[in-house]
DNA sequence: ACCTGAACACCGTTCAAGT
DNA sequence: ACCTGAACACCGTTCAAGT
Protein backbone atom coordinates (compact mmCIF):
# COMPACT_ATOMS: atom_id res chain seq x y z
CA UNK A 1 0.00 0.00 0.00
CA UNK A 2 1.19 3.26 -0.75
CA UNK A 3 1.02 5.90 1.58
CA UNK A 4 -0.74 9.74 1.77
CA UNK A 5 -0.63 12.67 3.38
CA UNK A 6 -4.05 12.15 4.50
CA UNK A 7 -3.59 8.13 5.62
CA UNK A 8 -0.62 9.58 7.88
CA UNK A 9 -2.41 12.47 9.37
CA UNK A 10 -5.54 10.02 10.00
CA UNK A 11 -3.43 7.16 11.62
CA UNK A 12 -1.06 9.94 13.51
CA UNK A 13 -4.78 11.23 15.36
CA UNK A 14 -5.15 7.99 16.00
CA UNK A 15 -2.08 7.34 18.05
CA UNK A 16 -2.92 10.50 19.73
CA UNK A 17 -5.95 9.42 20.98
CA UNK A 18 -6.25 8.22 24.81
CA UNK A 19 -7.05 4.89 23.11
CA UNK A 20 -4.16 4.79 20.83
CA UNK A 21 -2.01 4.42 23.54
CA UNK A 22 0.09 7.99 24.48
CA UNK A 23 2.76 8.74 22.32
CA UNK A 24 3.23 9.85 18.72
CA UNK A 25 6.71 8.25 17.55
CA UNK A 26 7.87 6.89 14.19
CA UNK A 27 8.26 3.56 14.48
CA UNK A 28 4.66 3.69 16.16
CA UNK A 29 3.07 5.26 13.38
CA UNK A 30 5.29 3.10 11.30
CA UNK A 31 3.61 -0.03 13.01
CA UNK A 32 -0.06 1.26 12.40
CA UNK A 33 0.52 2.06 8.74
CA UNK A 34 2.09 -1.23 7.89
CA UNK A 35 5.34 0.38 6.73
CA UNK A 36 8.98 1.20 7.41
CA UNK A 37 9.02 4.02 10.22
CA UNK A 38 11.18 6.12 8.31
CA UNK A 39 8.33 5.83 5.19
CA UNK A 40 6.85 9.27 6.69
CA UNK A 41 9.87 11.17 5.82
CA UNK A 42 8.89 11.05 2.15
CA UNK A 43 6.00 13.03 3.02
CA UNK A 44 6.71 15.42 5.72
CA UNK A 45 10.39 17.16 6.07
CA UNK A 46 9.97 16.39 10.19
CA UNK A 47 7.73 15.30 13.21
CA UNK A 48 7.65 18.99 13.86
CA UNK A 49 6.22 19.57 10.14
CA UNK A 50 3.75 16.52 11.24
CA UNK A 51 2.49 17.65 14.18
CA UNK A 52 2.02 21.52 12.63
CA UNK A 53 -0.07 19.92 10.41
CA UNK A 54 -2.32 18.17 13.20
CA UNK A 55 -2.50 20.98 15.21
CA UNK A 56 -3.96 22.24 11.88
CA UNK A 57 -6.82 19.56 11.52
CA UNK A 58 -7.40 19.81 15.72
CA UNK A 59 -7.92 23.50 15.47
CA UNK A 60 -10.10 22.92 12.39
CA UNK A 61 -12.14 20.75 14.27
CA UNK A 62 -12.56 22.73 17.20
CA UNK A 63 -14.30 25.88 15.11
CA UNK A 64 -16.23 23.16 13.38
CA UNK A 65 -17.66 21.81 17.10
CA UNK A 66 -18.44 25.73 18.45
CA UNK A 67 -20.20 26.25 14.78
CA UNK A 68 -21.96 23.52 15.47
CA UNK A 69 -23.65 25.23 19.50
CA UNK A 70 -23.25 28.67 18.18
CA UNK A 71 -26.31 30.48 16.28
CA UNK A 72 -25.13 31.15 12.62
CA UNK A 73 -25.98 34.53 12.57
CA UNK A 74 -24.58 37.43 14.99
CA UNK A 75 -25.75 37.05 18.65
CA UNK A 76 -25.73 39.22 22.01
CA UNK A 77 -24.93 36.32 24.37
CA UNK A 78 -21.05 37.27 24.47
CA UNK A 79 -20.48 35.00 27.80
CA UNK A 80 -22.10 31.86 25.64
CA UNK A 81 -19.81 32.75 22.66
CA UNK A 82 -17.17 32.95 24.45
CA UNK A 83 -17.87 29.74 26.82
CA UNK A 84 -19.14 27.22 23.72
CA UNK A 85 -15.74 28.56 22.00
CA UNK A 86 -13.45 27.97 24.60
CA UNK A 87 -15.24 24.54 25.55
CA UNK A 88 -14.95 23.68 22.07
CA UNK A 89 -10.84 24.09 21.54
CA UNK A 90 -10.57 22.50 24.65
CA UNK A 91 -12.76 19.64 23.86
CA UNK A 92 -10.63 19.05 20.19
CA UNK A 93 -7.48 19.38 22.09
CA UNK A 94 -8.05 17.05 25.16
CA UNK A 95 -9.56 14.05 22.30
CA UNK A 96 -5.94 14.06 21.49
CA UNK A 97 -3.65 14.57 24.61
CA UNK A 98 -0.31 12.91 23.05
CA UNK A 99 -0.73 15.82 20.09
CA UNK A 100 -2.11 18.92 23.00
CA UNK A 101 1.12 18.52 24.80
CA UNK A 102 2.84 18.97 21.58
CA UNK A 103 -0.10 21.47 19.66
CA UNK A 104 -1.35 23.83 22.35
CA UNK A 105 2.27 26.33 22.37
CA UNK A 106 2.19 26.31 18.85
CA UNK A 107 0.82 28.46 16.11
CA UNK A 108 0.19 27.70 12.26
CA UNK A 109 -0.54 29.87 9.65
CA UNK A 110 -4.00 28.07 8.84
CA UNK A 111 -6.53 30.40 7.29
CA UNK A 112 -9.76 27.89 9.30
CA UNK A 113 -9.59 30.26 12.56
CA UNK A 114 -9.28 33.75 11.03
CA UNK A 115 -13.00 33.96 10.62
CA UNK A 116 -13.82 32.75 13.46
CA UNK A 117 -11.28 34.88 15.45
CA UNK A 118 -12.83 38.28 13.42
CA UNK A 119 -16.22 37.17 14.72
CA UNK A 120 -15.22 36.17 18.47
CA UNK A 121 -13.86 40.32 18.42
CA UNK A 122 -17.04 41.81 17.12
CA UNK A 123 -19.04 39.83 19.62
CA UNK A 124 -17.13 41.60 22.49
CA UNK A 125 -17.39 44.72 20.39
CA UNK A 126 -20.68 44.33 20.16
CA UNK A 127 -21.34 43.77 23.77
CA UNK A 128 -19.17 47.43 24.52
CA UNK A 129 -15.57 46.76 24.75
CA UNK A 130 -12.96 48.76 22.42
CA UNK A 131 -12.05 47.15 19.40
CA UNK A 132 -8.12 47.10 21.33
CA UNK A 133 -9.80 46.17 24.10
CA UNK A 134 -11.86 43.04 22.48
CA UNK A 135 -8.97 42.07 20.99
CA UNK A 136 -6.82 41.61 23.83
CA UNK A 137 -9.90 40.08 25.61
CA UNK A 138 -9.81 37.30 22.66
CA UNK A 139 -6.06 36.57 22.92
CA UNK A 140 -6.45 36.71 27.34
CA UNK A 141 -9.32 34.22 26.51
CA UNK A 142 -7.48 31.32 24.16
CA UNK A 143 -3.93 31.97 25.90
CA UNK A 144 -5.81 30.51 29.09
CA UNK A 145 -8.04 28.39 27.56
CA UNK A 146 -4.81 26.61 25.68
CA UNK A 147 -2.17 27.08 28.40
CA UNK A 148 -5.14 24.50 31.01
CA UNK A 149 -5.86 22.56 28.28
CA UNK A 150 -1.79 21.57 27.96
CA UNK A 151 -2.07 21.49 31.34
CA UNK A 152 -3.99 18.73 31.53
CA UNK A 153 -2.96 16.47 28.50
CA UNK A 154 0.45 17.21 30.02
CA UNK A 155 -0.48 15.19 33.49
CA UNK A 156 -3.52 12.44 31.73
CA UNK A 157 -0.39 11.00 29.77
CA UNK A 158 1.63 10.32 32.23
CA UNK A 159 2.60 7.01 33.14
CA UNK A 160 0.32 5.55 35.77
CA UNK A 161 2.77 5.15 38.25
CA UNK A 162 3.41 8.94 39.16
CA UNK A 163 -0.42 9.71 38.35
CA UNK A 164 -0.90 7.73 41.15
CA UNK A 165 1.89 8.85 43.03
CA UNK A 166 0.70 12.42 42.49
CA UNK A 167 -2.59 11.61 44.08
CA UNK A 168 -1.08 9.76 47.05
CA UNK A 169 0.85 12.91 47.64
CA UNK A 170 -1.99 14.94 47.63
CA UNK A 171 -3.80 12.99 50.03
CA UNK A 172 -0.94 13.12 52.27
CA UNK A 173 -0.99 16.81 52.54
CA UNK A 174 -4.55 17.38 52.86
CA UNK A 175 -5.29 14.38 54.28
CA UNK A 176 -4.28 14.78 57.86
CA UNK A 177 -3.98 18.35 58.45
CA UNK A 178 -4.20 19.38 62.24
CA UNK A 179 -7.69 21.33 62.55
CA UNK A 180 -5.95 24.21 64.97
CA UNK A 181 -3.16 25.17 63.12
CA UNK A 182 -5.22 24.92 59.31
CA UNK A 183 -8.57 25.73 60.32
CA UNK A 184 -9.58 26.59 56.71
CA UNK A 185 -7.98 23.93 55.16
CA UNK A 186 -9.22 21.43 57.59
CA UNK A 187 -12.63 22.33 56.43
CA UNK A 188 -12.02 22.92 52.94
CA UNK A 189 -9.83 19.53 52.49
CA UNK A 190 -12.64 17.51 51.17
CA UNK A 191 -13.79 19.90 47.81
CA UNK A 192 -9.88 20.22 47.29
CA UNK A 193 -9.09 16.63 47.51
CA UNK A 194 -12.68 16.40 44.81
CA UNK A 195 -11.10 18.91 42.78
CA UNK A 196 -8.20 17.37 42.44
CA UNK A 197 -7.79 16.20 38.47
CA UNK A 198 -11.32 17.29 38.15
CA UNK A 199 -9.93 18.95 35.50
CA UNK A 200 -13.23 20.41 33.42
CA UNK A 201 -14.70 21.43 37.11
CA UNK A 202 -11.40 23.50 38.02
CA UNK A 203 -11.73 24.85 33.80
CA UNK A 204 -15.24 25.28 34.06
CA UNK A 205 -14.27 27.69 37.70
CA UNK A 206 -11.68 29.31 35.99
CA UNK A 207 -13.53 29.90 32.78
CA UNK A 208 -16.46 31.20 34.57
CA UNK A 209 -14.40 33.25 37.17
CA UNK A 210 -12.61 35.34 33.54
CA UNK A 211 -16.09 35.75 32.08
CA UNK A 212 -17.33 37.44 35.05
CA UNK A 213 -14.29 39.57 35.18
CA UNK A 214 -14.40 40.46 31.61
CA UNK A 215 -18.86 41.66 32.50
CA UNK A 216 -16.97 43.96 34.48
CA UNK A 217 -15.30 45.32 31.44
CA UNK A 218 -17.49 45.51 29.60
CA UNK A 219 -19.05 47.26 32.32
CA UNK A 220 -16.98 49.83 32.90
CA UNK A 221 -16.14 50.49 29.07
CA UNK A 222 -19.94 51.40 28.80
CA UNK A 223 -19.38 53.97 31.88
CA UNK A 224 -16.69 55.67 30.47
CA UNK B 1 34.98 14.65 44.07
CA UNK B 2 31.94 12.64 45.93
CA UNK B 3 28.65 13.61 44.96
CA UNK B 4 25.37 14.75 47.24
CA UNK B 5 21.84 15.02 46.62
CA UNK B 6 22.64 18.95 47.15
CA UNK B 7 25.50 19.21 44.95
CA UNK B 8 23.20 17.24 42.08
CA UNK B 9 19.79 19.57 42.91
CA UNK B 10 22.51 22.58 42.16
CA UNK B 11 23.78 21.21 39.02
CA UNK B 12 20.32 20.32 37.69
CA UNK B 13 18.55 23.71 38.51
CA UNK B 14 21.43 25.50 36.64
CA UNK B 15 20.94 22.75 33.85
CA UNK B 16 17.86 24.05 33.57
CA UNK B 17 17.62 27.67 33.79
CA UNK B 18 17.89 29.42 30.54
CA UNK B 19 21.32 29.73 30.35
CA UNK B 20 22.18 26.42 31.08
CA UNK B 21 21.21 25.31 27.88
CA UNK B 22 17.93 24.31 27.85
CA UNK B 23 17.40 20.73 28.45
CA UNK B 24 17.70 18.18 31.71
CA UNK B 25 19.40 14.76 30.58
CA UNK B 26 21.81 12.72 32.48
CA UNK B 27 24.80 12.94 30.26
CA UNK B 28 24.21 16.80 30.68
CA UNK B 29 24.40 16.40 34.42
CA UNK B 30 27.02 14.22 34.18
CA UNK B 31 29.46 16.47 32.41
CA UNK B 32 28.20 19.05 34.78
CA UNK B 33 28.66 17.46 37.51
CA UNK B 34 32.68 15.85 36.36
CA UNK B 35 30.96 12.49 36.79
CA UNK B 36 29.97 9.65 35.22
CA UNK B 37 25.99 10.02 33.88
CA UNK B 38 25.16 7.12 35.65
CA UNK B 39 26.30 8.18 38.76
CA UNK B 40 23.32 10.46 39.60
CA UNK B 41 21.31 6.61 40.03
CA UNK B 42 23.23 6.51 43.39
CA UNK B 43 21.28 9.28 45.09
CA UNK B 44 17.97 9.14 42.76
CA UNK B 45 15.83 6.18 41.98
CA UNK B 46 15.75 7.89 38.79
CA UNK B 47 14.70 10.97 36.69
CA UNK B 48 11.08 11.24 37.94
CA UNK B 49 12.30 11.40 41.40
CA UNK B 50 15.33 14.24 40.74
CA UNK B 51 12.56 16.14 39.15
CA UNK B 52 10.01 15.63 41.68
CA UNK B 53 13.06 17.08 44.26
CA UNK B 54 13.24 19.49 41.96
CA UNK B 55 9.96 20.74 41.78
CA UNK B 56 9.99 21.21 45.41
CA UNK B 57 12.65 23.49 45.58
CA UNK B 58 11.22 25.71 42.63
CA UNK B 59 7.73 25.61 44.78
CA UNK B 60 10.02 26.94 48.22
CA UNK B 61 11.98 29.72 46.06
CA UNK B 62 8.31 30.75 45.13
CA UNK B 63 6.67 31.13 48.66
CA UNK B 64 10.11 32.57 49.54
CA UNK B 65 9.54 35.52 47.01
CA UNK B 66 5.80 36.18 47.70
CA UNK B 67 6.88 36.22 51.62
CA UNK B 68 9.61 39.16 51.22
CA UNK B 69 6.56 41.32 48.86
CA UNK B 70 3.68 40.62 51.51
CA UNK B 71 3.34 42.23 54.41
CA UNK B 72 4.07 39.89 57.44
CA UNK B 73 0.68 40.11 59.49
CA UNK B 74 -2.61 39.24 58.10
CA UNK B 75 -3.63 41.53 55.14
CA UNK B 76 -7.31 43.07 53.91
CA UNK B 77 -5.97 43.93 50.46
CA UNK B 78 -6.82 40.44 48.84
CA UNK B 79 -5.85 41.54 45.31
CA UNK B 80 -2.71 42.44 46.21
CA UNK B 81 -2.01 39.09 47.94
CA UNK B 82 -3.50 36.91 45.38
CA UNK B 83 -1.57 38.79 42.43
CA UNK B 84 1.64 38.97 44.31
CA UNK B 85 1.47 34.82 44.70
CA UNK B 86 0.74 34.49 41.10
CA UNK B 87 3.58 36.09 39.93
CA UNK B 88 5.62 34.68 42.52
CA UNK B 89 4.97 31.26 41.86
CA UNK B 90 5.02 32.16 38.13
CA UNK B 91 8.41 33.90 38.53
CA UNK B 92 10.12 31.11 40.24
CA UNK B 93 9.27 28.50 37.46
CA UNK B 94 10.06 30.93 34.24
CA UNK B 95 14.02 30.86 35.95
CA UNK B 96 14.15 27.21 34.54
CA UNK B 97 11.79 26.42 32.29
CA UNK B 98 13.46 23.10 31.14
CA UNK B 99 12.47 22.40 34.62
CA UNK B 100 8.94 24.07 34.29
CA UNK B 101 7.70 22.25 31.42
CA UNK B 102 8.55 18.57 33.66
CA UNK B 103 6.90 20.31 37.30
CA UNK B 104 4.37 22.10 36.53
CA UNK B 105 1.54 19.59 36.06
CA UNK B 106 3.08 17.36 39.20
CA UNK B 107 1.87 17.27 42.87
CA UNK B 108 4.39 16.85 45.70
CA UNK B 109 3.93 16.04 49.27
CA UNK B 110 6.11 18.97 50.35
CA UNK B 111 4.91 20.48 53.45
CA UNK B 112 6.70 23.90 52.72
CA UNK B 113 3.49 25.55 51.20
CA UNK B 114 1.14 23.93 53.68
CA UNK B 115 1.02 27.10 55.32
CA UNK B 116 0.69 29.39 52.64
CA UNK B 117 -2.47 28.03 50.99
CA UNK B 118 -4.27 28.70 54.56
CA UNK B 119 -3.15 32.00 54.45
CA UNK B 120 -4.36 32.70 50.41
CA UNK B 121 -7.79 31.29 51.74
CA UNK B 122 -8.02 33.11 54.87
CA UNK B 123 -7.66 36.27 52.96
CA UNK B 124 -9.99 35.12 50.19
CA UNK B 125 -12.40 34.12 53.26
CA UNK B 126 -12.04 37.57 55.27
CA UNK B 127 -12.59 39.45 52.14
CA UNK B 128 -16.00 37.81 51.92
CA UNK B 129 -16.31 34.24 50.91
CA UNK B 130 -17.37 31.00 52.17
CA UNK B 131 -14.73 28.71 53.37
CA UNK B 132 -15.52 26.36 50.43
CA UNK B 133 -16.02 29.03 47.91
CA UNK B 134 -12.17 30.72 48.78
CA UNK B 135 -10.75 27.23 48.93
CA UNK B 136 -11.70 26.91 44.78
CA UNK B 137 -10.76 30.24 44.26
CA UNK B 138 -7.19 29.01 45.91
CA UNK B 139 -7.61 25.71 43.33
CA UNK B 140 -8.68 28.14 39.86
CA UNK B 141 -6.21 30.48 40.37
CA UNK B 142 -3.04 28.61 41.09
CA UNK B 143 -3.75 26.18 38.64
CA UNK B 144 -4.83 28.68 35.91
CA UNK B 145 -1.14 30.52 36.78
CA UNK B 146 1.10 27.11 36.70
CA UNK B 147 -0.76 25.96 33.55
CA UNK B 148 -0.10 29.96 31.98
CA UNK B 149 3.49 29.22 33.29
CA UNK B 150 3.82 25.52 31.81
CA UNK B 151 2.73 26.51 28.36
CA UNK B 152 5.23 29.39 28.08
CA UNK B 153 8.35 27.50 29.39
CA UNK B 154 6.84 24.97 26.40
CA UNK B 155 7.02 27.70 23.85
CA UNK B 156 10.39 29.23 25.75
CA UNK B 157 12.18 25.76 25.48
CA UNK B 158 11.73 25.38 21.72
CA UNK B 159 14.49 25.71 19.29
CA UNK B 160 15.17 28.62 17.31
CA UNK B 161 13.90 26.94 14.20
CA UNK B 162 10.28 26.43 15.74
CA UNK B 163 10.02 29.93 17.39
CA UNK B 164 10.73 31.65 14.29
CA UNK B 165 8.33 29.34 12.20
CA UNK B 166 5.77 30.64 14.65
CA UNK B 167 6.53 34.05 14.51
CA UNK B 168 6.39 33.78 11.09
CA UNK B 169 3.03 31.98 10.85
CA UNK B 170 1.55 34.77 13.52
CA UNK B 171 2.92 37.56 10.65
CA UNK B 172 1.05 35.53 7.75
CA UNK B 173 -2.04 35.20 9.88
CA UNK B 174 -2.67 38.76 10.70
CA UNK B 175 -0.26 40.44 8.54
CA UNK B 176 -2.51 40.89 5.35
CA UNK B 177 -6.28 40.55 6.21
CA UNK B 178 -8.27 42.05 3.71
CA UNK B 179 -9.75 45.24 5.57
CA UNK B 180 -13.19 44.23 3.72
CA UNK B 181 -13.65 41.00 5.01
CA UNK B 182 -12.01 41.32 8.57
CA UNK B 183 -12.21 45.01 9.81
CA UNK B 184 -11.95 44.47 13.72
CA UNK B 185 -8.92 41.97 12.95
CA UNK B 186 -7.41 44.62 10.53
CA UNK B 187 -7.51 47.55 13.43
CA UNK B 188 -5.94 45.18 16.24
CA UNK B 189 -3.38 43.27 13.94
CA UNK B 190 -0.51 45.80 15.42
CA UNK B 191 -2.04 45.20 19.15
CA UNK B 192 -1.64 41.55 18.19
CA UNK B 193 1.44 41.44 17.02
CA UNK B 194 2.63 43.54 19.80
CA UNK B 195 1.13 40.58 22.05
CA UNK B 196 2.66 37.70 20.40
CA UNK B 197 4.40 35.84 23.18
CA UNK B 198 4.82 38.94 25.40
CA UNK B 199 3.85 36.72 27.62
CA UNK B 200 4.37 39.12 30.69
CA UNK B 201 1.53 41.41 29.21
CA UNK B 202 -0.97 38.28 28.88
CA UNK B 203 -0.42 37.18 31.30
CA UNK B 204 -1.49 39.93 33.30
CA UNK B 205 -4.29 40.37 31.50
CA UNK B 206 -5.44 37.14 31.82
CA UNK B 207 -4.55 37.53 36.03
CA UNK B 208 -6.39 40.90 36.10
CA UNK B 209 -9.28 39.64 34.21
CA UNK B 210 -9.76 36.70 36.47
CA UNK B 211 -9.25 38.84 39.95
CA UNK B 212 -12.39 41.09 38.68
CA UNK B 213 -14.20 37.92 38.59
CA UNK B 214 -13.10 37.31 42.15
CA UNK B 215 -14.14 41.19 43.14
CA UNK B 216 -17.63 40.09 41.24
CA UNK B 217 -17.96 36.84 43.57
CA UNK B 218 -16.89 38.25 46.83
CA UNK B 219 -19.65 41.13 45.73
CA UNK B 220 -22.25 38.69 45.16
CA UNK B 221 -21.11 36.64 48.43
CA UNK B 222 -21.95 39.91 50.36
CA UNK B 223 -25.31 40.19 49.15
CA UNK B 224 -26.36 37.32 50.69
C1' DA C 1 8.99 8.31 -7.32
C1' DC C 2 8.47 5.93 -3.26
C1' DC C 3 9.88 2.47 0.31
C1' DT C 4 13.43 -0.33 3.00
C1' DG C 5 16.86 -1.04 6.21
C1' DA C 6 21.26 -0.12 8.12
C1' DA C 7 23.41 3.42 10.62
C1' DC C 8 24.14 7.42 13.81
C1' DA C 9 23.62 10.46 17.78
C1' DC C 10 20.93 10.80 21.43
C1' DC C 11 17.63 9.47 25.38
C1' DG C 12 16.71 6.75 30.32
C1' DT C 13 17.96 2.74 32.71
C1' DT C 14 20.30 -1.72 34.30
C1' DC C 15 24.07 -4.28 35.87
C1' DA C 16 28.49 -6.32 36.34
C1' DA C 17 32.89 -4.69 37.31
C1' DG C 18 35.97 -1.81 39.55
C1' DT C 19 37.83 1.19 43.91
C1' DA D 1 29.41 2.36 49.85
C1' DC D 2 29.97 4.78 45.78
C1' DC D 3 31.48 5.31 40.89
C1' DT D 4 32.55 3.50 36.07
C1' DG D 5 31.51 1.82 31.75
C1' DA D 6 29.46 -1.45 28.76
C1' DA D 7 25.00 -2.70 27.36
C1' DC D 8 19.96 -2.39 26.17
C1' DA D 9 15.63 -0.54 24.41
C1' DC D 10 14.09 3.40 22.75
C1' DC D 11 14.00 8.16 20.33
C1' DG D 12 14.48 11.31 15.58
C1' DT D 13 17.00 11.51 11.47
C1' DT D 14 20.13 10.47 7.35
C1' DC D 15 21.41 7.96 3.44
C1' DA D 16 22.59 4.34 0.35
C1' DA D 17 20.24 0.60 -1.56
C1' DG D 18 16.39 -1.48 -3.44
C1' DT D 19 11.68 -1.64 -6.48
Amino acid sequence: MTLTRESILEAALRLCSPEGGGQLTFSRLGKELGADPTAVYRHFRDKDELVLALTDLVIQEGIELARQTLPDGPSDDWRAWLAVTAHSVRTSHLARPALAVLAAARTTASPAETHSVEQLISVLHRAGLPVIEAAECYRALLDMTLAMTQYTAAFSILDRQAQEQDEAAWAVKYGMLPEDEFPLLHRSAPRLTELFRDDDTVFALVLDTFLDGVAVRIGRAGEA
